[in-house]
This record gives structure tokens, sequence and C-alpha cells, in this order.
DNA sequence: ACCTCACATAGATATTTATCTATGTATTAT
DNA sequence: ATAATACATAGATAAATATCTATGTGAGGT
């Protein structure tokens, strides 16, 4: 199946972002709760929920919840399997669809 | 600086849309010019030209014209930077902007 | 000179998205 | 019970984007 770019297209959509690019970079040192992200960037703390509903829907960051604390943390499995799918697509393969007909995978 | 993170969500951009993914997904197995680009999707001539236009504008693809026909190619060493990119902000780090005060690179 | 082919550009439109304010929902503290 | 804190959700809005049709441009062929 094709569905591995409609898959992995949301995971770079969600780093669409310089605020979420940043998101990541901080997660990538640590679990960190919401709000001391949020002192981090001059956005509402609705943007910033916004922003992690994104990364958390595609996988990239895990949400746990303690007390009225959310944690997040990036998801360092789903972050390989995005590098893995970055480097099929930039390297010279057998199975390429460049071998195929015409490409139609859930475009819209 | 942190500019870093304005030059590469250009690439990210670049990448998020399934067209494109496939594009660079079948560049990846060599040069390919835009005509023969067109026949593998369901898309019209202007619209691929658009996408092209993103593609190398982000520096991820290289144009060379020949006669009447625009060859395409993936800009390897530019695929490396962003890899690189990736990578570096998805692992522990010293020099995390983690460490430093407010976030704030050139949102808008 | 003229036509055709390969591609880019312009302009229009519908959809998506980033952000805000206002409000809702748990959880903890008093 | 009440208040405060941490976060999510709803709704609005402005900006960005993917696509199309129509048209321009430049190179080759006759």
């Amino acid at each position: 199946m094709n569905d591995k770019y409609t898959e992995n297209v949301g995971l770079f959509k969600a780093l669409s972002d310089t605020n979420r690019l940043m998101i990541v970079d901080i997660l990538s040192c640590g679990e960190l709760c919401a709000c001391k992200l949020l002192e981090k960037f001059n956005i509402t703390q609705p943007t910033l929920s916004h922003h992690m509903k994104i990364l958390c829907d595609c996988g990239l960051v895990c949400g746990r919840k303690e007390g009225k604390w959310m944690y997040y943390s990036l998801n360092s499995e789903k972050v390989q399997d995005f590098k893995n799918f970055l480097c099929a697509i930039t390297i010279d393969k057998e199975d390429c669809i460049c071998k195929e007909g015409v490409c139609n995978c859930g475009n819209q």
C-alpha cells in the first residue's frame, strides 16, 4: 500500500511550524509539563494546547497526566520510524514508486 | 542564532504534501523531467509546476533546463543537512534551547 | 515565419491552519 | 463548599495553501 505517505505526511505537517519545532527540540532533553513549556514561548495557553494536540495526534509526542499537570515527552520510537521513512524516500531503491504507474494515494 | 528553525521549517512545509513526498521518493532514484513526473500523477501541469517550485525554493530539489525540458533531481547535500537537523532536534544535547529563556525566533 | 511542445506565471477559489478570546473541566488547597 | 490552578475545547478570524483555468514564454521543428 501507498498509505505510508498519508501516514507520514501528518508528521511533516506537525513539524511545519517553528513553535512546534522548538517544542520538539525542548522535549528532546526530557519530559516537561505544559506550564513550563508555556513559559518559553510568547503564545497563549490555548495556542500551546493546540500545538500539543497536533504533536500528540501524529504520535510524535506523548502526554501523561499527573494531578493538575500534563507532562509531555518525545515518543522516540515514532521519531525513529519517521527518520526511517525520510531515509526511505530519499535513497535509491528497488521497490520505488518510480517503477510503478500512476501515483494515486489518498490525495484529499 | 535560532534561525536554524526558520531555515528548516521550510523543508518540513515542503514535505507536508502527499504529492511532494511522492515526487521526492521518485526523484531519489534519479533525475527526471517534469513531463515524466506529470505522467505519474493525477494533477494538472500547473499544479506540478507549483509543487516543483516549492521543492526547488527550499533547496531540496534542483532543476536543470535542457532544451524544452526541465530535469529535476534531489539535492542530496540538502537532504543530508535536513536529516542532520532532524537528528539534532530529537536528541538530548548540551546546547539545547530548553536551557535558554524565552524562545522567540521569527514566528511570523 | 509559423506552429507545437514543455513549462512557468497569473488570478481565482475552496480548504486548511495559527492565533486569539471566552469558557468548560478536572484537580488541589483552604 | 469555595477558590485557585492547569489544561482543554469552542468559536471567530486572518493568513497560508492546493488546486484549477487561462495565458505567457522560450525552444525546436517544418
